[in-house]
DNA sequence: GCCGTTTTCGGCCCGACTGTTTTCAGTCG
């Protein structure tokens, strides 16, 4: 799939247009073109080969054809066109926040500057003073020490944590933090810190937060800091009859808000981060439900606010009742010491019973996973012993005898048949061949999914987000496979996983593929992991009828059992 | 460049913050 390929380029043209001094409403265009060929499922390069790229809302002829000219070539006439516009090393400078196209134009044309490392040490030595002027200099430097500390995006509890951090610390001086931004949509990764406050103290109080390196700004409105770890954290203060417009707005994502701004003026309203307005008259704004039904539309949950057709399902009356983490009945992948998780049985059953689960199943990795210690087949015999004695002391609780089969290299499994019969629950997973083609992996996947012994597959792609790919299956292909055979597919919940991701469960749902959401613990606190995978499930739009392990245990048994 | 229950032309989400700005441009979310 060249999907991210044509997404960068896509942006890298509007960031070129916007330099060039074009429109921004041309620029706009190519931006929201790149987020739609970056957020979809299908591969760019067949809907283009089918013609169908014209379909896609925000790609027009224009955009089509560059995008047919890039795939067909590998270049982009009007692009290198754009390129001779820019002087050297401008698009590189507009990476630094605060930089945007004209200071770029300026830096590179006027001063000579090529690169951020060359802006850095220039500003280091007092240069560029009477060209940016002090504050903006020193607002410059500051972002650059920001950037190249490299803070990326961080993993969601990660997040989380920072902020219920700053939540406790603000309610210790009276002021109340709610969270907003794409941590309050459940994204996989967080890129900074939305917080909202019904407070204007929350300004200051904020500025003085052991773990806030720097204030960037702050007005009487809102205000934006650093941490010492480099995230960002932006501040909104509402007014409590605009408070759910306020929540809205910071919550976004931008797409969304687009969306919602374009319906309202479409009824002849206007829709900002103060409420909704008739004229001069606000007549919703306090609670975001009230938003959304002044506006004719169902409540949209933030998990779906990507701009992914939320608005248009709203209008239709089409919005989901969302999968629940309470909806989760059991717990169908999990380690024990019998491979390389950290607790015995006993342990992870119990603690899963404390959660309210009916059911588990024990999944330890096969023989040739050596690295986790796999199982032989008679080291499973007698973990099933112990099993069995628990069932006898837990029940109705079931621990399920499950097993985490590794896919070989041609896709064949490490036990036969008969053997793989024996076990509650048989998933597969590919942990090897990552120098393997696409074509060859998918291959593989597609025999291990066929396999009658199989129920269902482990974290699909294997990716570790911000560290590892993941295998460049073809997952339509995947997805395809697991419907005839009526195997399910898996959202890990593990937060550096969460495979699949919501775009590919969404998808998978679609055609009618069952989900389980595990937890894959390989300790008995990771177990609390499953509400990262529930909320990638409701982002995929997944229902409670789509996830298998909300089923109770006989529907659960009388289904494997097919 | 895209798009249409106002429009095939004329709009495009909307407002806050900063700087050296005395009325607004640049940038951002």
């Amino acid at each position: 799939m060249r999907n991210q390929e044509v997404a960068a380029l896509l942006s890298r043209m509007a960031l070129l247009l916007e330099a060039n001094g074009e429109s921004r409403f041309k620029s706009a265009a190519y931006q929201k073109a790149a987020r739609v060929v970056g957020g979809l499922a299908d591969d760019v390069e067949g809907l283009a080969r089918a013609g169908g790229l014209r379909e896609l809302p925000g790609i027009g002829e224009g955009i089509a054809k560059n995008v047919e000219e890039y795939l067909a070539t590998g270049r982009v006439e009007y692009l290198d066109r754009l390129e001779r516009g820019v002087p050297e090393g401008a698009v590189a400078l507009m990476a630094v926040p605060g930089i945007g196209p004209k200071t770029a134009f300026r830096l590179a044309r006027d001063h000579g500057i090529r690169s951020v490392e060359v802006l850095r040490k220039e500003l280091d030595s007092g240069g560029l003073r009477d060209a940016l002027g002090k504050g903006a200099s020193d607002r410059i430097r500051a972002e650059i020490e920001t950037l190249q500390a490299g803070l990326g995006r961080v993993l969601l509890p990660e997040a989380e944590a920072l902020a219920q951090d700053m939540v406790s610390y603000a309610r210790s001086s009276g002021c109340t933090l709610e969270v907003a931004g794409s941590l309050r949509r459940g994204r996989e990764t967080v890129g900074d810190i939305d917080l909202l406050s019904l407070d204007g103290r929350a300004l200051e109080i904020l500025g003085g937060y052991g773990n806030v390196a720097r204030t960037l700004e702050r007005g009487s409105r809102k205000g934006s800091y650093v941490l010492h770890n480099g995230l960002r954290v932006d501040l909104l203060v509402a007014e409590r009859g605009g408070h759910g417009a306020a929540m809205m707005h910071f919550t976004g994502s931008r797409e969304h808000n687009v969306a919602m701004r374009s319906l309202a003026l479409g009824k002849g309203l206007r829709l900002n981060e103060y409420g909704l307005y008739e004229g001069g008259v606000r007549v919703a704004g306090e609670t975001e439900e009230g938003v959304f039904s002044e506006l004719g539309l169902q409540y949209i949950p933030p998990e779906l606010r990507e701009g992914r057709g939320e608005v248009e399902a709203a209008k239709d009356g089409h919005i989901p009742e969302l999968v629940k983490g309470k909806d989760v009945r059991g717990d169908l992948q999990m380690h024990s010491r019998w491979s390389d998780g950290t607790a015995e049985i006993e342990a992870m059953a119990t603690a899963a019973m404390e959660m309210g689960y009916e059911y588990v199943a024990i999944t330890d990795h096969s023989f040739s996973a050596r690295l986790a210690h796999g199982l032989s087949e008679e080291r499973f015999k007698e973990q099933w012993k112990e099993v069995d004695g628990l069932n006898d002391r837990l029940a109705p609780f079931r621990v399920l005898k499950g097993v985490e089969a590794e896919v070989g290299g041609d896709g064949g499994l490490d036990f036969g048949r008969e053997f793989l019969d024996e076990f509650d629950l048989v998933g597969v997973s590919m942990h090897q061949g990552y120098g393997q083609s696409a074509e060859k992996l998918t291959e593989r996947a597609v025999r291990a999914l066929s396999h009658p012994s199989v129920d269902y597959m482990c974290h699909p792609t294997n990716r570790l987000i911000g560290t590892r790919r993941g295998h460049m299956l073809d997952l339509r292909r995947v997805i395809a496979a697991a419907r005839d055979s009526g195997v399910m597919l898996e959202i890990d919940a593990q937060p550096n996983r969460l495979d699949l991701d919501d775009v590919w469960s969404r998808k998978a749902a679609e055609e009618g593929v069952g989900m389980f959401i595990d937890s894959d613990a390989h300790s008995v606190d990771q177990l609390e992991n499953v509400r990262f995978g529930v909320l990638t499930a409701r982002r995929a739009w997944l229902e409670k009828k789509h996830v298998a392990n909300t089923r109770g245990l006989k529907s659960l048994l009388r289904m494997l059992a097919r």
